[in-house]
DNA sequence: GACAAGATAAAACAGATGTTTTAATCTGTT
DNA sequence: AACAGATTAAAACATCTGTTTTATCTTGTC
């Protein structure tokens, strides 16, 4: 009789079939999406049988949920969010942009995998992503217009600090989102994040005063 | 006996079989991607039998990568890439954002469907991408980087030049390929193509005035 | 009207996919 | 050792997929 609920497992159990199919799941839905990907590869690759993923989740939605609130946990992890009042809100932006650039790109070969699975979340949202959503980008999009807003002396509701707020992550984002096309574009690039994240806060801080002086001149 | 190719045809016939095919396809393709999308419900908003994908495309992807090529044509007649030595470089650029944003998020009612398949792309590229970026992205790439390189005084193929490009780029595409989770960030937010335009235009110029000023002192 | 080529329609095909069933195996407990 | 529950394995199931086949219909031409 299968378990209708998958039991808690002890950290000694990580390369249990429940595990291995997790991992394997993750690296399979970033590359396919959800509708490319097959619980026959999934399976495959994981070395499990068949009937596992039925076992030990629901079905395939059910073992792709799982994945998707695993890559939450794990970006949640990885930062810790802090707007930290004392420390001026210039520097909690380069930090910021540092952390976001480094964690989309970094971990992993070519992006990391949960960056990759969001990217078909975007092209084909499933119900998952008000979760993922509410649960790891609102905070952060949160933390980051309240920096912004103490560089530009204006609201943190203010419609000019969410376009700036959208500005920043736009151009992080970009090299996690379109770097197909960037490869193709600029193939001698050598990803540096410091780089990156230099002109990017150079870029943003500039962007910002000008935004700033021309909202209260 | 099918043809091979499909016969060109006249503007007349606009309703026939192959053109509802492709507008279909247009739509189920943006909407589900190419993996998820199926040719029996193409062929059904499409009016058409089964048979027919098969019988004017040769086979599915035959299907798919005709759309994306008309989709390339009409993202290309829609603007003319002028870099007009003539006109400042910083109009230019204004033009250039304000056309870029209208075009990804003006035209249809929730984002134009060329730009939620080129997200699909992105997410999980196919052979095809090579001939869009080729096509239809590079030129305009190009065209930026020379407008940015008269204004920041850099060659347009200094990696100062391109990440500024990036992040012109970055900013506008954002709006197109985020807005799933940026309409469940600030459902208020009424998109006015222009409003955004400027934001990004001012705070791009005093970016790239700051990148500019740090590069020659 | 007759003919031929183009276009559509209905049905069937082979393969793949998610899921279920049934039996075998492992694991810890008494 | 024996039992019970948890886990794995193999096979089969029903459904859906892209594709093909075959026949019917339409259209323009002589």
């Amino acid at each position: 009789m299968p378990a209708a609920e998958p039991t808690v497992r002890h950290p000694s159990d990580l390369d249990a079939t429940h595990s291995r199919l997790l991992e394997a799941a993750g690296v399979v839905f970033a590359e396919k999406g959800y509708a490319g990907a097959t619980v026959r590869e999934i399976c495959q690759r994981a070395g499990a049988n068949i009937a596992a993923v039925n076992y030990h989740f629901r079905d395939k939605q059910g073992l792709y949920i799982e994945v998707l609130r695993r890559s939450m946990l794990l970006a949640a992890e990885e930062d810790r969010i802090d707007v930290l009042s004392s420390v001026p809100p210039e520097d909690a932006l380069r930090r910021m942009v540092s952390g976001m650039l480094r964690r989309m790109n970094s971990s992993g070969e070519q992006g990391a995998w949960h960056v990759r699975i969001m990217a078909h979340e975007l092209a084909q949202p499933t119900a998952a992503l008000d979760r993922v959503v509410q649960e790891v980008i609102r905070p952060r999009y949160e933390a980051l217009r309240q920096i912004i807003s103490r560089i530009i002396r204006l609201p943190a509701e203010h419609p000019t600090t969410r376009m700036c707020a959208h500005s920043v992550i736009g151009q992080v984002v970009h090299y996690a989102h379109a770097r197909p096309v960037i490869d193709r574009l600029w193939p001698e690039l050598n990803f540096d994040a410091d780089q990156i994240a230099g002109h990017i806060a150079t870029f943003t801080l500039a962007g910002l005063r000008a935004v700033s002086a021309q909202s209260q001149p």
